[in-house]
DNA sequence: AACAAGCCCAACCGCCGGTCT
DNA sequence: TAGACCGGCGGTTGGGCTTGT
């Protein structure tokens, strides 16, 4: 491995412990960003993405390591049916884990199998969902201020919003409330409604039962809690 | 025990969008 | 306004490890 290096000679490979200890003393003093100014300042012979994608993928403190659980797994599964290939999107939602770990997994377990997707009835709610955040620009972004709109870029990310039809989306989100949805309390919710889904043995796929107003929709709401 | 196949995951690459000059 | 630069993202690759035969 020693030797690596790249066109403008950047070490390429895998990393040191010593180049990782460069790396987080790096972060420590200077904080995250300005990954291109890591190699002149730390000393490592690293470009700014190799050093930003070890941060971010394995140094970056509060990273989970090992296996997921089924209720993370859950969480992919249905906002991957909501985003597609969103890895850091989805990632957002699952404190602790990267887009990469996410992807990796995906790939490794579902992309094979084939499982879970049915991608016409996919595309049919992918168009509902996209109708839907439509529906909410064009009524946020003609009265709000910047600070709602902002509040309802980051509301039209959440899962339970996706999860909601139609009529019920546009209610609650141009409010001009102060509270910031928590990815945290975000992904405890999801999970929450998962372990009902999967506990109370309606997981059969219903999520992409899309073509008709939503048959277990009384079940996610009493699983949803709004938290804003 | 040896080999092959599959799995897992760290890391690289190319592209894109935002920002700066 | 255009080009350069940078950070972020998704796709892909390659090597080590595990499991099956």
């Amino acid at each position: 491995m020693m030797g690596w290096r790249g066109a403008q000679g950047w070490r390429k490979g895998p990393w040191t412990p010593a180049e990782d200890k460069l790396l987080m003393e790096f972060v420590a003093l200077h904080g995250e960003g300005r990954w291109s100014s890591v190699a002149g300042c730390s000393g490592l012979k690293r470009n700014g993405k190799s050093c930003r994608l070890r941060w971010v993928n394995y140094l970056r403190p509060g990273l989970k390591k090992g296996q997921l659980s089924p209720q993370e797994e859950g969480i992919i599964i249905e906002l991957h049916a909501l985003w597609g290939n969103k890895w850091s999107t989805i990632a957002r939602y699952l404190p602790g884990r990267t887009d990469n770990e996410i992807k990796n997994y995906w790939r490794t377990h579902f992309k094979k199998k084939g499982m879970p997707l049915q991608n016409d009835k996919k595309q049919t709610y992918d168009a509902k969902f996209r109708y839907n955040q439509d529906q909410k620009v064009q009524i946020t972004m003609s009265n709000t201020t910047s600070s709602e709109s902002e509040v309802y870029d980051r509301v039209t990310e959440l899962p339970q919003a996706a999860l909601q039809e139609t009529s019920d989306l546009t209610c609650q989100v141009a409010t001009g409330g102060q509270q910031q949805p928590n990815p945290c309390v975000m992904a405890q919710d999801v999970a929450r409604w998962w372990d009902t889904v999967f506990e109370d043995g309606l997981w059969s796929g219903f999520v992409w039962n899309l073509d008709q107003d939503h048959p277990n929709q009384d079940v996610m709401e009493q699983s949803f809690s709004p938290c804003f």
